[in-house]
DNA sequence: TCTGGGGTCCTAGGACCC
DNA sequence: TCTGGGGTCCTAGGACCC
């Protein structure tokens, strides 16, 4: 098996996944947790199950679905609220056990990584022993359990660690213990993955699989018999190529260590809905501290603000603005939300709130002034759309013809004709 | 059953540049 | 005078993952 694994197509990749991982934790710290049901996630009005242990999902329980519901299903569960410093600590350590075997560990998540150990069979066997030996150090050192996946892919190895799980027993029954390592070879593939559902496969969720259903696809193997165009014509291009590559066992995606973040948010559902336009904004300027703090802590500055609402009715807007050079600043970032926010309706009522900075850069952030950052000091509503505002918020080359027509009586010119720069300016 | 909070990636249209 | 195609940036929304 072993010679087979790393043989054809020369990778052996790991997919490791804590079992339970916040709820174990939660055991570890107080044992007297141990074979009980164990839920962690908010547990007031409008909170979901981010985690639970194997002993409460033989009741059905399982991860985003409300506690309400939880709680029905299992009232003599024992809720836990979330600390996710105490899970960050933990899953610092598991990194601290997985790096010791190889460099190419990606952190896709606390709970779980990928690993590369394709050129380190010298010095710590095959990947099938490797996935052994890690399930023994994690245990040892940390406390806790997983499940490892050994194949020839990032998304095969994925697949298999789920397959190595234990899996719940009937209610009030402990788990049964899963095979903790499971192994896809090369040439088996295909046989592993036919049967699959095709919710299995990771990128096709509720959306992808009700289109899929349509056309009466059900397992991985039937999605490997639709033809490409088919299925580029259901659920697009690129989405659609990628799943048809996954069907046929294609995955050639490298593990990468070190991804660097792409954005930092917080965002927070009330246990109630906001109406009054200054309880909002006191949030924004709140959850804007908070993001510029972990920014700052994280030595990144970005270039884009976005502004989240979700309304009672949980429809869901974004508001962003781009600013011409990085901030990190809580104060720069609250008067961007604030802004933006102002734009914002709150009478049908607001459950959520969320403020995020994106288009990264690592580094110290070049300090702007404010009114730099802004495009001038306190700029009226017509400032965000004559020329002149535009471009200092923009820059020059951002000012052209349809930016003018937009713009407020008076200040814009009507016709692109009537330019005042020649086809070079 | 009434839906968290942290993210990533993709699409589509408008604007703009060359 | 009218028209073009590729590439990039920005905004908004949506699907998805843990």
């Amino acid at each position: 098996v072993v010679a087979i694994v790393e043989g054809s197509t020369g990778r052996a990749i790991l997919h490791v996944d804590m079992d339970a991982f916040y709820a174990a934790v939660e055991v570890l710290v107080d044992p007297s947790l141990a074979g009980k049901p164990v839920i962690v996630g908010g547990s007031g009005g409008r909170g979901v199950v981010a985690s639970c242990s194997y002993e409460a999902r033989s009741y059905g329980i399982h991860s985003a679905m409300p506690s309400a519901r939880a709680r029905r299903l299992c009232p003599h569960a024992v809720f836990v609220d979330g600390r996710h410093d105490l899970y960050q600590e933990h899953s610092r350590r598991l990194h601290q056990v997985l790096t010791s075997f190889t460099p190419l560990v990606e952190g896709i998540a606390l709970d779980e990584a990928f690993l590369d150990v394709t050129g380190v069979a010298r010095l710590w066997g095959t990947g099938p022993q490797i996935a052994t030996a890690i399930r023994a150090r994690v245990l040892a050192e940390c406390g806790l359990r997983c499940s490892v996946g050994v194949a020839p892919s990032k998304f095969l190895a994925k697949l298999a660690s789920e397959a190595a799980k234990p899996r719940p027993g009937p209610p009030g029954r402990p788990p049964a213990p899963g095979p903790g390592v499971k192994v896809v070879a090369p040439g088996e593939e295909l046989s592993f993955l036919r049967p699959l559902p095709v919710g299995a496969l990771w990128g096709v969720g509720p959306a992808t699989r009700r289109r899929l259903d349509r056309f009466g696809i059900r397992t991985v193997g039937d999605l490997a018999a639709l033809p490409l165009e088919t299925l580029v014509g259901a659920v697009g291009e690129a989405h659609g190529t990628h799943l048809h590559g996954l069907s046929w066992g294609r995955d050639s995606r490298a593990v990468e260590p070190d991804r660097a973040p792409k954005s930092v948010g917080h965002e927070e559902t009330y246990a109630g809905d906001h109406h009054r336009g200054e309880t909002l904004h006191d949030e924004a300027v709140r959850l804007s501290d908070g993001v510029s703090r972990r920014l700052r802590a994280a030595g990144m500055a970005g270039r884009t603000v976005t502004l989240k609402v979700r309304f009672a009715s949980f429809r869901t807007i974004t508001r962003s603005r781009t600013l011409p050079a990085p901030v990190d600043a809580g104060t720069i970032l609250a008067r961007v939300a604030t802004e933006l926010l102002a734009g914002v309706d709150p009478s049908p009522g607001v459950r959520l709130l969320g403020v995020s900075v994106s288009n990264l850069v690592a580094g110290q952030a070049k300090q702007l002034a404010l009114e730099d950052a802004l495009g001038g000091p306190d700029p009226a509503p017509a400032d965000l759309v004559d020329g002149q505002g535009h471009r200092r918020r923009f820059g020059d080359r951002a000012v052209g013809p349809a930016t003018l027509l937009r713009g407020a009586e008076g200040l814009a010119l009507k016709r692109p004709s009537d330019q005042p720069w020649g086809p070079s300016g």
